[in-house]
DNA sequence: GATATCGTACTCGGATATGGGCTGTCCGAGTAACCACGG
DNA sequence: CCGTGGTTACTCGGACAGCCCATATCCGAGTACGATATC
């Protein structure tokens, strides 16, 4: 039960974009330098966001990262499952079937009672994560941050964002 | 964000030494067997439930493990956090302190809202394992499952379970 | 002067090494049962 | 027959390798911008 720090670095950096004007990007270096973060790892984590459809892409000399949707779209189950993957922390082996005494499979037809319990706080965990959106983030930081630090970023923001010229059609365009 | 498969192991052990009666105790190789487990390895997992208190451990021949407590008195949060570790499994790197501008200390007084956030969902996770106890568990397997299959664990406990002279007082004597 | 073309520089994306932790195994310390012996 | 000592065998406990995933890094594909040569 740990996970990766790659998820704390893309919520940062999602909630960084969202201070991102319009359709305007942000490169993976300015990421990566607004954190002390290694820009060639980042790069990896905000390369699965874009995957899945949080992030978009553009690329050539003014590209960047910017937010798919609004951030009120995004929940941090969104990130977090984007990171870490879909697949549930509790993985039930069924060893309740691996014991000395062979029984029939029909003696299995219900479902695993610590699976299940599993199962169910992780749902918990998920739901609160799902409730939470990364505009309230943004907003928590915003009202309850340090001025001083959000002013740098909203400077840091504005000095690496990069206009794009507005072309909504043709944009993150292929995918394998 | 993924559990190690030991979690599995252990909660499947401690409900079936939530079976043995009264002080009696179970060889660590029955509980293997009992889930074709490698007998070696699984004892790193009941030591880490002793250490935890949530098991005792007698030595000798007829020793083995039995609950310290009431299966009343045991959630599947103990039982987790012994195995997994106590601390949360987000942790807060405060890489937002690591970017280019150097701010004084007192603009990072607050705690950080993404920390706040994750800590908050792993809270609710670990509120509902606090409420599974495992005499639920036991109980849920006894009156939902397979009546062969419970039939069947019952026998095998029987069968491996090994009474004890009613010493209460020296067990787990020592602890480093 | 306007335009097409070429070169360049910057971006993301995937393929490639490395390290730490979970997995799996082994051997040693300790203890209670068992047995033999003596009283 | 009962008590005592020694042996034995069984248990847990900690120390030792192996493997897989997260970490960290690099180089290549692709694209827009800018300069340049031409009309």
């Amino acid at each position: 039960m740990k996970l990766g720090e790659g998820v704390e670095a893309a919520i940062h950096c999602a909630a960084t974009l969202a201070s991102v004007a319009g359709n305007s990007t942000m490169p993976g270096a300015a990421l990566a330098e607004s954190f002390g973060l290694s820009p060639s790892y980042l790069l990896k984590h905000l390369n699965q966001l874009t995957a899945a459809r949080i992030l978009e892409s553009v690329p050539g000399p003014a590209g960047g990262y910017r937010l798919a949707r609004a951030a009120e779209r995004i929940t941090l189950l969104d990130i977090v499952l984007a990171i870490e993957g879909r697949e549930p922390a509790f993985r039930c082996g069924e060893i309740r079937r691996n014991g000395p005494v062979k029984l029939d499979a029909s003696a299995y037809i219900k479902p695993c009672g610590v699976n299940a319990a599993m199962l169910w706080a992780e749902s918990a965990y998920r739901a609160v994560l799902a409730e939470t959106r990364l505009s309230d983030i943004v907003a928590e930081y915003a009202a309850e941050g340090d001025p001083r630090a959000f002013a740098a970023s909203c400077a840091f923001v504005e000095r690496h964002q990069r206009p794009q010229k507005s072309n909504p059609t043709k944009q993150t365009p292929a995918r394998s």
